[in-house]
Formats: C-alpha cells, structure tokens, sequence
DNA sequence: GCTATAATTTGACAGCGATTAACAAATAAT
DNA sequence: ATTATTTGTTAATCGCTGTCAAATTATAGC
C-alpha cells in the first residue's frame, strides 16, 4: 500500500517507515550502530536488498551510514522513527485494551497497521486509551513531539535476592514467549519478590503474590521491574 | 505496503484489491460493466495506467475484460472484492461506534485499513459490532461467504407523496454531503414522511419527527428507505 | 456512409524495492 | 603476516504499478 493515508507521514511509504523503525530498535542504547545483516534480518530481505536500500535511505537523508561499518539514524531519521513506534504501541494498546487481543498477539496486528493510519486515527486512539505511557508489554510510548517518559525500570536479574517491586517490562516481541508468561500471570503490574538467583546462568525464582515462578536466565532477562 | 497481513487475502497486493474493490462497485447493478475512465478515475489514476493494470488483472483472472468495451469481475474477482467491501464497511462501522469518528469521516479511513487488516482483525469487530448488517451509511455487509443480506430499501425519489417509513440508506461517499444531511439528523434510522415531490427534479420535502426538510433532487437520489 | 470526437489501448520508459551472483572489505585464527 | 571466514557492497535484472505520447477503435452527427 499502500499509499492511501489521507494525512501526514506525509508521502513517506511503508518501506521508509518500516526500516526507519528497525534502525531506530536497533540502535536504541546510545553509541550504538545498526548493522546490515541485522536489519536486513528485521525486515526479512537480503542483505544485499538492506544494503542497497540503505543506501537510498541514505541519499534521502533518513539515515547515516558509514560503509561497511553500519547506519544510524539522522535527526529526521528518528522524528519519523518515534513517530511510527508511537503508533505501534498505542495500536498494540488498542488492539489488546479495545479489541481484547491476547497480549502475545497485538504485536503482529500493530505492524500491519502501524502504516496505514494516520495522525486523526493516532489521536483518537490516545484519546480513548486515556493518553496512556505504556504498550501492554510495558515499553513506553513516545509523545507526539518524540519524548519518552521517564520511568525507573530496571533489570530484574540486575537486583540482589529478596528485592520487591511491580513488574513494568516484557522486553521482546516472541509471541511464544510472551504466551508463557501472561499465562503465569506475569505481565507488567503485577507485583513480585526476587526469592532466588542461581549462579552461572541458573534460573531465577519470583514470588507473586499467589505463587512461585522460576524462569530460565533468558527470559528473566528481558523482564524489567520498578523497585518498590 | 505493504505486504505485511499476517494471514489470508493470501498475497493479493493492494492495488488489485482496490482495482476489484471499484469495479464492483461500478457493476454493482446486474448487467454492468466498468469502463475504463471511469475506474481510473475512482482511483486516481490516468485511463492508459488502468488500461494496463486491468490487462494485468484480465491475465490473472480476476477481471473479465472486453476489448474496448469494459470489465467485469469473474467469479474469483467477485469474491475477493466483497471480502474487501465486507471489511471495509464493517471498518466504517467500527469507526463510528467504537472510535467515534462522524460518519462523513468513516470513508477516509476504512479505506485506509481496508487493505491492511487480517481475517482475526475482521473476525473481531464482527463480534464486537455483534455481526452487523449495514455500514454508517446503510450499505449492507456482506457475509464472510460474500452474500449480501435481504433487505427491503427502496428509493425516496420513487414513493408516492405521503409514504411513511425509515431511512435505510444514503448512498454516498461524498463527505460535504454526508456531513450535511447528518446535521439535519438525516441518518439511517429515522422515521420519516414524504411531504411533497416538486415536478421536473424540483425539491423534495420530508417530514421528520422534529421538523422539515427540503431537499435538491440530487441528495433526495441518494436516498433508500423502508416503506412502514 | 463518412467524418469528427471521445474513449481506449499500445509502446517506450521510469521509480521502487526486491533478487541473485560476483566481488571487496573487515575481522578472526593460526 | 597471511589466510580463511564473515560481512557488506555492486551490478545486472526482475516484477509491479505507474506515466506520457501516439496509435487505434468506437460512436455520434450530419
């Protein structure tokens, strides 16, 4: 499509947004560069397609790109980048709050429309949603002028045994993982106790306030709480 | 964009969804067919683009195409397109209830997303609209089987001055005009009386359960009710 | 029936985002 | 330091949907 948005984004098509958006992801801790392969992985092309394509971005001046070295975003780059993530995260929010998607689902849905709508169907969704700060996963939703919220999110596996606290975060957008854990119960805004860590790598152990979960280092790394 | 459905309308791309979409449209009465001005200018595009595009659609098997003359939809067009029409104006009512856009907005935006939802996205404002019949407007919605409900409307414009019955049906996408007969709370729905029918395309006056309305002949055309 | 006009199609080509195959640079391993 | 491996780029090409200008067909008027 695709070019049927009535409004804004003007006449930048699918294609720009959607690599726009795997750059600004891939290099959202500072200093960081985005690599070829990478987003060519993100995006599902080659990476010979990513890289040709990089360069046009490039031309275009979304992107910055050092040969053979990688790409960053150029200010413009990431105005539209944190544009689009807004969209997909209030549509995920929308999706899940509106249209009772399953949490583990929305995120399919929100890519496919992230795209296709436009600034009015942005604003009435932040309307309905209460001008919410947060997608059902708990990554926060950039304001329209591309500012983040502060928040004190922390890492779960960075905390010492027996911290208490909310979870806020479920940093990843596998549907099987995420299934797994709301079906635990353990999505953002539940509160937790860290009873354990094992070493090396070993699992670690919560306590909510119903049960006792023990989550394998990999997922326990991608959970982020806020102390209480 | 544009192709990111996560399931079904396989890997039928936008534009041959919008192409079918308009031609049914403009073959909508039985013994049609759609010429190729016409189609090109209901999507925008010059009359030599869609002449090629519907060469294409021919070999595909979508369209029925005569030489010189025009196209209709085959079989397998036919199905498609209503599928599309089906999300469309389950779209445009899903809009208006749950989004609370106004009705003369609903257009712009369905047909935005009409060509981005998947099945799950259709299946779910299905239900939450309780399996609905008509859009906003009154345009009935067909079933996911592509059969249209059975109605009874009937054209304002050809009833006898004093017909009582129910607005069904304003059969139009113009936006002014919906908006307007809106405000005189001329919507689906409403009880109304014909007063009067001037000769030779004069004005039309109606009856509502608070006032009267004039109406040119061109609105009044657009009209469908049930008779009481 | 012939001609003027309108509608339609064809041909040549452009822009975009992909692909594959071949080549080049960077990096790691010995 | 040289080689092998990984990563990235270029060149040629494809498929898709368009454009414009020119040629063709249909249609209406006389």
């Amino acid at each position: 499509m695709s070019q049927h948005n009535p409004d804004d984004n003007q006449t930048i098509n699918d294609a720009t947004l959607h690599y726009l958006d795997v750059i600004y992801r891939l290099t959202a801790q500072e200093g960081d560069v985005a690599n070829t392969t990478d987003i060519a992985e993100n995006l599902g092309v080659t990476p010979s397609g990513a890289s040709v394509m990089l360069k046009r971005l490039a031309d275009r001046g979304w992107v910055q790109l050092t040969r053979y070295k990688g790409a960053t975003l150029t200010a413009m780059g990431k105005r539209v980048a944190l544009r689009t993530i807004r969209r997909h995260r209030l549509l995920e929010l929308f999706l899940h709050v509106v249209m009772k998607f399953e949490w583990h689902e929305v995120d399919t849905h929100a890519h496919a429309l992230e795209t296709s709508i436009n600034e009015a169907f942005e604003d009435r969704m932040d309307e309905l949603l209460n001008h919410p700060i947060r997608c059902p996963h708990g990554h926060l939703i950039p304001s329209k002028d591309g500012t983040l919220p502060q928040v004190n999110d922390v890492r779960l596996v960075d905390q010492t045994v027996g911290t208490n606290g909310t979870l806020r975060l479920v940093d990843t957008d596998n549907s099987d993982w995420l299934k797994y854990l709301g079906d635990q119960g353990l999505k953002p805004g539940v509160d937790l106790k860290l009873k354990d860590m094992a070493p090396y790598g070993g699992p670690i152990t919560i306590e909510t306030q119903h049960q006792t979960h023990s989550l394998g280092r990999n997922l326990a790394e991608l959970m982020f709480m806020e102390v209480k």
